[in-house]
RNA sequence: GCCGUUGUAGCUCAGCUGGUAGAGCAGCUGAUUCGUAAUCAGCAGGUCAGCGGUUCAAGUCCGCUCAACGGCUCCA
């Protein structure tokens, strides 16, 4: 008795019954059999040895097909814990997943076992033995707790291990072991004598895993909760050839030499020290590029009819109560603690002096502009009103967060706030969306991904109210067209939000721009404003912030561009190249007039050869090299060359200043407008 | 905060099983006056993160603290 299949292209083909997915590949070719990885049966995935019945729409994936390494991975995980399980006695799997560039396996170390990166070396050789012996993953499906499967499971891990057996437990509650129609399986993969709990599919054999390294160690909690037990998480990569393996540790080399903390120190833009952790020192260069960023956003916000403002760095602990900062953010606050010295001894210094008026140091700028709109009464016919401030904020962060100048405990936010009207909401939010995107694609930012955060635990206000900011925020979203991913709980404790995340040069996502919706705060500061109908009302108000912290976002751009800031935000625009000494003089010339033009720009003044000079200024990144000797002088010229290479020849200072492009804020801004007029044309 | 790893000159890193520290680059001095990614020579630079312990002797072994790195959790 044949079957029929039917295969992708609309076709179908007919196979002896009790074939398997493996039997229709070779049915095919022989090639293809060799290549499959896994069968795509009725949109599932499933095993090569997978018997197909009547009917079944396949598909068969091989290596070239994306999901195929997530199978690989898959596998390899498991490989690398029958490795483990060998080389550590006494270790126990929980969980492990594929990744995106690889994959981890969770693992329980009871008291008194310990597994290091030392191990790397045994579990990856016993993982080579493994691979090399070419053992069959063989799917087994446990039809009771009593099954010799089961039994033969439980042998070799399940017997002591909680975590498994919590898995278990919840796939009991979904019907597991029942005789419900829907009930799900509890299947198993064997290899050789090792065996685990397991969803599949995975490739056929092990010889598949040859390509498999691991990576490195790091903690987890079960089920991603602190209050859980303490996991090792084991992280490793797997490609389907030698070739990819080498590519991808490559890649891996090449992107640490974009890492923003690695530039900082090349060119001298920053640097961090213990004296003060988490606290940047920015040097002159990082500084110049700091400054600019600052003032493309206020030129930005000057043309979005904000008003700028400044409010102070430290209020007293009582505004702080009022604004709920002390009782939802306490534990991420500076307060001031006072020091006296002994009335009748100098030299004893009293520590836990009585402070009269305990300060807090601002980790948020709300309050301060709550207070400069409480200062008078508003109108409707002001409304919305917008007011910024490059607002510098500290936040005490856990010893092990802090992270470059991607998490830093001091920063500047471009921090705004929007005081409205209910029914302006979503219109300001459709306003944010778009103002932050551009931004982003100013700098050539593309790849930036929404999150919506909802209601967490330890929040203010009302349920009605929280209902509606999240309600606004979703159709603000849904207007734009703009894809998002909903996070539940992971709102600021006055309200919702929208966060938008950029990715770091390791693939690290950060969270820059956010737009918060808070009902909460004007009430408890108590704003008013007079409405059209002559009555006293409480406006809305919207948190927002672009960079989200000036300091974060240096440091996604200093990645982004890998130190070849462009023109406009280079800390050194134009670096002046005498030939030798004897042209230091008309060097020093040609420099002024650049610096008359308002270009940045520096002499290599040192007793180098022009090589060693050229090398140097390159290596900074510096956007134009100006090779001045006696031919420049004699003919009053310049000769120019770009960062990478170009020659870009003989000018002179006017003629080139004339025609480079957008070379300040200003400037950069105005084109950017242009193009915009230009696009909507 | 938790798990793992690390901390040696301004920077990047050597320093084997304990016997009182080295290189390259940067810096300084001198020679050289040079044409598109490193001219030569010399000099100077370190309480080996900090504190305590073991030892005749500690950069090296042990403990604690601090900081950094990779993750987890948390956030801009």
């Amino acid at each position: 008795m044949d079957i029929s299949i039917n295969l992708p292209d609309g076709s179908s083909r007919s196979i002896p019954e009790g074939s398997s997915v493996f039997d229709l590949a070779k049915s095919i070719s022989p090639g293809l059999a060799k290549a499959a990885v896994v069968g795509v049966v009725d949109g599932q995935q499933v095993d090569v040895s997978h018997t197909l019945q009547d009917g079944d729409e396949v598909r068969i994936v091989t290596k070239k097909d994306p999901e195929a390494l997530e199978v690989l991975r898959h596998s390899a995980a498991h490989l690398m814990a029958a490795a483990i399980l060998e080389e550590v006695p006494g270790a126990q799997l929980t969980i492990g997943p594929v990744t995106e560039d690889g994959f981890y396996y969770d693992i329980y170390l009871p008291e008194g076992v310990s597994m290091g990166e030392g191990d790397f070396g045994r579990i990856e050789k016993k993982m080579a033995q493994l691979a090399k012996k070419g053992q069959r993953f063989e799917r087994c499906v446990a039809p009771s707790r009593q099954s010799d499967v089961f039994r033969e499971y439980v042998a070799i891990d399940g017997g002591a291990n909680k975590f498994k057996e919590e898995i278990i437990g919840d796939l009991e509650k979904l019907g597991a072991f029942s005789d419900a129609e829907d009930a799900p399986e509890v299947s198993f993969y064997k290899m050789g004598d090792f065996i685990d709990l397991c969803r599949g599919p995975h490739v056929p054999n092990a010889k598949w895993l040859k390509h498999t390294k691991l990576m490195k160690l790091a903690g987890a909690y079960w089920r991603a909760n602190a209050a859980n037990e303490q996991l090792l998480r084991v992280y490793g990569t797997a490609f389907f050839s030698k070739e990819d393996l080498a590519a991808h540790l490559h890649m891996l080399e090449e992107a640490k030499k974009r890492d923003h903390r690695v530039l900082g120190e090349q060119l001298d833009l920053f640097h961090f020290q213990e004296d003060a952790p988490g606290f940047p020192f920015l040097h002159p260069k990082g500084t110049s590029v700091y400054n600019n960023l600052m003032e493309f956003m206020r030129v930005q916000l000057h043309s979005r009819s904000y008003k700028e403002v400044r409010t102070p760095l430290i209020l007293s602990e009582s505004a702080w109560h009022t604004s709920g900062h002390y009782d939802n953010y306490l534990e991420n606050m500076f307060f001031t603690k006072r020091k006296r010295r002994d009335k009748d001894d100098a030299q004893n210094i009293i520590d836990n002096a009585d402070e009269d008026r305990p300060m807090a140091v601002k980790p948020m700028n709300c309050p301060g502009h709550l207070m400069i709109y409480k200062h008078r009464m508003h109108s409707h016919h002001e409304l919305p009103l917008r007011i910024a401030e490059m607002g510098l904020v500290h936040r005490r962060e856990a010893s092990g967060v802090r992270h470059g100048m991607f998490r830093v405990q001091a920063f500047v936010q471009d921090d705004a706030h929007h005081f409205c009207t209910p029914e302006q909401i979503e219109g300001e939010i459709q306003l944010l969306i778009k103002f932050f995107f551009e931004v982003y694609g100013a700098f050539d930012l593309s790849d930036v991904r929404l999150e919506l955060s909802t209601r967490p635990e330890k929040s203010i206000g009302s349920d009605e109210m929280w209902e509606k900011a999240e309600s606004a925020l979703k159709k603000a979203l849904d207007a734009g067209g703009r894809e998002y991913q909903v996070n539940e709980g992971d709102g600021a404790f006055y309200g919702p939000k929208i966060d938008f995340h950029i990715r770091d040069s390791l693939g690290r996502s950060w969270q820059c721009g956010t737009i918060q919706v808070d009902f909460s705060m004007p009430e408890r500061f108590g704003l008013e404003y007079v409405g059209a109908d002559g009555a006293r009302h409480t406006p809305v108000m919207l948190h927002r912030a672009c960079y989200g912290s000036i300091e974060r976002f240096f440091g996604i751009v200093t990645e982004h561009f890998a130190g070849a800031f462009p023109l406009w935000l280079a800390p050194v625009q134009v670096k002046i190249l005498p030939v030798s000494e004897k042209f230091n003089d008309y060097a020093g010339k040609v420099a002024a007039k650049f610096d008359d033009a308002g270009v940045r720009v520096e002499v290599d003044y040192s007793d180098e050869r022009l090589g060693y000079k050229i090398r140097a200024a390159t290596m900074q990144k510096v956007p134009y090299l100006v090779v001045v000797g006696q031919k420049e002088a004699d003919g009053d010229i310049i000769n120019v060359r770009w960062r990478d290479g170009d020659d870009i020849g003989e000018t002179t200072v006017e003629a080139f200043v004339e025609g480079m492009p957008p070379y300040t804020v200003p400037a950069l801004a105005a084109s950017l407008r242009e193009q915009t007029v230009e696009a909507a044309e």
